[in-house]
DNA sequence: TAATCATATACACATATAATTATATGATTA
DNA sequence: TAATCATATAATTATATGTGTATATGATTA
């Protein structure tokens, strides 16, 4: 019971959400995640570091970036079981569909940039 | 999105989450409920009073008593989908079961005594 | 209509937690 | 190794909210 408490406490934030909408589908590091919620970046780590904590997502370092994700355990499989019925219940949400769109954009924009500045032998993560 | 947030800061909360899995079945006065739970009368209420103003529950007054259930709107379709996962999740949980158990003992005695009380020929609700 | 029963609400208190601003850490690069 | 980049953390402030105790409300019954 406390660990669905948890959850749903983890949940309730809107912040939380928002990046764990993201993060259901992708890996990203922690400067996509900002952008595209166009949020500051103690913000954003501050709430993934409590995401972390409570064994929801993992983390990976990669030079100087991390990468966050799903973490896969019992616990998660809870939360992907939860997953389809609120992406349903937020088809046609306006925040969500600009959150994805807006991720979409800066991916795109971060792979152009790291073949610019790698000259394209950066095989990144 | 934020009916979203709203519904998991209803479920984030132990007390409401255990009188939600109570209600979900069943039509449930106020005593009933504190009785099952074994919590204060005013803790019980003033949770139920939360879950009525978030549209998630409603009342009705029979006598003295008022009972309450789960409100069937667009919202409360949401919660639908997920208590199913939730019960899934929380099969062999002691609380749980334990308040399930209680109940059921609870609302026997209640039957008896208003069958006891009226002569029988109280309809009840 | 006074007493009683079921339920709701107010008040006081304690606690949790989110955001911003500023700063620290840890890796990379020049 | 100094500068820089990406990220994490700390301190402060503001706010939200749960509980118990006491009391109010509203219906029933004697």
């Amino acid at each position: 019971m406390d660990d669905l408490i948890n959850l749903f406490n983890i949940l309730s934030d809107k912040t939380r959400l928002r990046i764990l909408l993201l993060l259901i589908k992708n890996e990203l590091c922690v400067c996509e995640i900002f952008a595209a919620l166009d949020m500051s970046q103690p913000r954003v780590s501050r709430q993934l570091a409590i995401l972390k904590h409570s064994r929801i997502i993992k983390d990976r370092r990669v030079g100087k970036w991390i990468y966050y994700s799903i973490d896969d355990n019992e616990y998660t499989r809870l939360l992907k079981d939860i997953f389809p019925i609120l992406q349903g219940w937020l088809k046609n949400d306006k925040e969500y569909l600009n959150d994805k769109s807006m991720l979409s954009k800066i991916s795109e924009l971060k792979v152009n940039c790291e073949l610019t500045l790698s000259g394209g032998d950066n095989d990144g993560r």
